[in-house]
DNA sequence: GACATATTTGCACAACTATGCAAATATAGG
DNA sequence: CCTATATTTGCATAGTTGTGCAAATATGTC
């Protein structure tokens, strides 16, 4: 991911515009361990089959990341990577130009 | 905007989750004065209808803000705001469950 | 192997979205 | 008023996306 691509920031923040997907995002944001799918759809009323499909969304964009547990598929939130994303981008909002001038 | 709503999240992330759309968001970063719909359509190459289009989307979600200069319409950064909810949502993500047990 | 539970996939479908073109509108300058 | 330039809107269209349901697959348990 090169937050200086405009292409590959639109993909990221692509895969989490979507409100039952940031809602996954934000549920994995509160919970102190990786959890599984069916934990994860109480927090968006939809089939679990779509759970699945946002999930793999996330993943694809490395938003999650997923460990097979037994019959089970944990989901943890990947901190870091999109956290240095987000703040590349506002850096680079807040930055440009901004204090032109003053430097 | 409410940065811990997943749904206003996901509003802003969806529109700037979009190629066009970003491409005009860091066109309008790296200028230093507000650029008007003509002078953005450069950076992406679709119809100048399209441009106004997205504009529109993105002034929407108060990405962008507009004002008339003639018959132009000059468009610029809401750069606050964005920075913010960029920051929120990564502070959101970085803090929750971090460094819990060590606080 | 039979069964239970978790996840994925195939299929269908409705809704949405990005796009281009042409027409309409807005505004400035003669 | 006519013309030129900038932006928006109406319309058609192709492509994408979110969704549910049923079937398939994976894995654990007995």
């Amino acid at each position: 991911m090169d937050p200086d691509s405009p292409q590959d920031m639109a993909a990221l923040l692509k895969a989490l515009g979507e409100a039952n997907r940031m809602s996954l995002v934000y549920e994995l944001c509160d919970a102190n361990a990786p959890q599984n799918a069916m934990c994860l759809c109480s927090c968006c009323d939809v089939d679990a089959s779509v759970v699945s499909r946002h999930l793999k969304v996330l993943a694809q964009e490395g938003v999650v990341t997923s460990e097979r547990k037994g019959r089970e598929k944990t989901y943890a939130l990947n901190r870091e990577e999109l956290v240095r994303s987000l703040r590349a981008l506002a850096d680079k909002i807040e930055r440009t130009c901004h204090d032109e001038g003053r430097m």
